[in-house]
RNA sequence: GCCCGGAUCGUCUAGUGGCCUAGGACUCAACCCUGUCACGGUUGCAACCCGAGUUCGAAUCUCGGUUCGGGCG
């Protein structure tokens, strides 16, 4: 063995590729698959630390670049690394900064050895190569890296996709072995965990080369990037089997930016490990709940003196606590207590579903369980049992 | 009783004879949101106070009525 596993398989599932399994990093160990609330900034929007820690997050991402910008990663170095810096007991993820790319208020342009990137806070121009952005995310402290890749948008040429995934490749060479040897004198154990993003838009021998790519290095982790942004599902999900059947078994395998329910549990039954995604975030606050019941469009008029809670199997403490009237209400009049209310609940539900699929997993009924939540999720909206 | 001014979607308004089957903002309703996330995007509902004139043509001009605000008695 070249290197030691960070991974371990508990659990197979039967009848689809859903595996179970624990991530070990330096700040412990994180039972797979497991979601991980967006903290680009630091901070889960309206969620704090505390708050996170209640609805058993135990892993949370944050972006490389945007706090390169701002406040400085010496910044957050000097004090500590982001998890001391925000007082958060669990794993620490960062992103690269790859998917800034995708916005032209970022991107200055992309050349062989790196990237430009431009700060829209202050206008600053900076280039950002990949031995720059590992030691960015090494002052960070996060315990697990991403390199920096080269997304393609969905609207790019073929030839434009072949050309991002060969910088993307190119550049997981060079994050690699600059990760090692920054940390060449950190003991076993202690490091930083690396992982390699594949990209190839919606072409499937593109993903296979990519994949094929990718593979060759010792990763400690794969991600599957540049998926779940518009594309149709059944792309989607044809991509990542492509992917996974090329990557490495034993290494855990993470779909960035994904974070539908359904989507989430159609991705695990492939094989997927790990997510992130600020949908459930995005959607709590602009009205849209998920619950054990399916969707729930919590800003139409029929909740609007609706008693329930936002789920009624649910434990969290909105649910506890709160009326569906009540966080109509205060979403309606855009206060930030009825965002939080929103997001809480639904992250709590996919820190929820991620727990039901690890214990249906290791049942060996992942597949019925899948196919009960897609029936239900298949409802635009649940109807309101008071009225 | 007389004089003056105003009446356009639920609300605030654009509109000075053809560019108005009336535009915008907010509200309301429906949908969207996926490694960039407070205040976002798309779509929809919805009005010229009433009547009579002038004119080829009126939300727009004239007259009457209604109504609201102000002034004089």
């Amino acid at each position: 063995m070249k290197s030691s596993n960070a991974f371990t398989i508990t659990a197979k599932d039967k009848k689809t590729k859903a595996r179970a399994g624990i991530l070990h990093t330096r700040k412990g160990k994180i039972e797979t698959p497991f979601f991980m609330p967006v903290a680009t900034k630091t901070a889960v929007k309206h969620i704090s630390p505390e708050d996170l820690h209640e609805m058993k997050a135990k892993a949370i991402i944050s972006n490389a670049l945007i706090l390169f910008l701002r406040p400085g990663s010496d910044i957050i170095k000097k004090m500590g690394g982001i998890g001391k810096f925000m007082n958060y007991k669990g794993i620490n993820v960062t992103d690269s900064g790859g998917f800034q790319m995708y916005s032209e208020k970022f991107l200055i342009k992309t050349e062989e050895n790196g990237v430009w990137f431009n700060s829209p806070f202050d206008g600053t121009k900076h280039f950002i190569t990949p031995e720059k952005n590992m030691q960015i995310q090494l002052d960070l402290g996060g315990d697990v890296a991403m390199c920096l890749d080269n997304m393609p948008l969905m609207e790019n040429t073929k030839g434009e996709i072949e050309e991002a995934i060969r910088k993307t490749f190119n550049w997981a060479q060079k994050c690699k072995k600059e990760h090692d040897k920054l940390q060449k004198n950190i003991p076993k154990g202690k490091k930083q965990l690396l992982f390699g993003i594949c990209q190839g838009g919606i072409y499937e021998d593109l993903r296979k080369t990519s994949a094929t790519e990718m593979s060759q290095i010792d990763f400690d982790g794969f991600s599957i990037g540049g998926l779940a942004l518009g594309e149709e599902k059944k792309d989607e999900y044809k991509m990542i089997e492509i992917q996974k059947q090329i990557l490495p078994e034993n290494k855990p395998c993470y779909l960035m930016g994904a974070g539908n329910p359904i989507e989430l549990l159609e991705a695990i039954s492939r094989g997927i490990d790990m997510f992130d995604s600020r949908f459930p975030t995005q959607n709590a606050r602009r009205g849209t709940i998920f619950t054990s019941k399916g969707k729930l469009k919590i800003l139409r008029k029929e909740y609007k003196t609706d008693k329930n809670p936002l789920d009624k199997g649910c434990k969290c403490f909105v649910c506890k606590n709160h009326s569906r009237a009540y966080i109509r209400h205060l979403l309606l009049r855009e206060e930030a207590t009825g965002m939080r209310l929103a997001t809480f609940h639904n992250l709590y539900f996919l820190q929820n579903l991620m727990e039901k699929s690890r214990a249906e997993i290791k049942k060996g009924k992942f597949l019925e369980f899948k196919n009960k939540m897609k029936k239900i999720y298949q409802k635009n909206n649940i109807p309101s049992p008071a009225l």
